[in-house]
DNA sequence: TCGACGCGTCGGGGAATGTTGACGCGTCGG
DNA sequence: CCGACGCGTCAACATTCCCCGACGCGTCGA
């Protein structure tokens, strides 16, 4: 039943509603405003982001409150790690390349 | 017609595909080795790898040998980084609970 | 030259995903 | 107490994904 993380961030607009989250916890409603799509919608996609435990609820009266838990966001962090090393001599010697032309 | 890269990692195949080329490029048979899967099914998860510019194929033979082109995986680290602050504030506090409790 | 090999791709079937309108439940305000 | 509001969930449909067997093309070895 629990989503993994990789594919909870599969979705462009999960990745939104998680970059909204960043300055603190939101209603459904006020977070469907943000999107071109139905309020049903973004429900579901809280719920996909809820079973990969990427956000809390906490309900408020009659509104519902979505907090970040950016936690499992660390096995994502953990599995790039190998690779950064890689990457990142490209980019060393891509701006050595500029470096060289424009001293 | 290009993948995302957040799309490409969806998959715990494609994942673990990357993992198998970090030590060097490798052919299809030889990787498909690895899977309990179908080598066209191997095939077609390296042409979506592919599409997201995460690998590079070098024609050898009648074999075609796939590269690991960690490049676009800055993007998702890029992605990751504003939510990297926040997680490491929790691990360190459960460090800290954890200290206390055991000194 | 000819069969075997390595590979990409296509067609098809089954499963999963994304989206919406309709409905129902709990909550708040008057 | 009752209508309006915020929300989750369901049925339904379209789309996409995942996997395989079959086919075709280029390449190598005999």
């Amino acid at each position: 039943m629990p989503t993994d993380v990789f594919s909870a961030l599969a979705n462009p607009v999960r990745r939104k509603l998680l970059d909204c989250l960043r300055d603190g916890p939101r209603a459904v409603n006020d977070l469907a405003g943000e999107f071109e799509l139905s309020r049903p919608a973004i429900s579901e996609h809280l719920q996909v982001l809820r079973q990969a435990r990427l956000v809390r609820e906490e309900p408020r009266g009659r509104q519902r409150y979505y907090h970040l838990e950016p936690d499992p966001l660390a096995e994502v962090h953990q599995w790039l790690h190998p690779f950064e090393h890689y990457w990142r001599a490209r980019l060393r010697a891509l701006r050595d390349v500029l470096d060289e032309e424009n001293p």
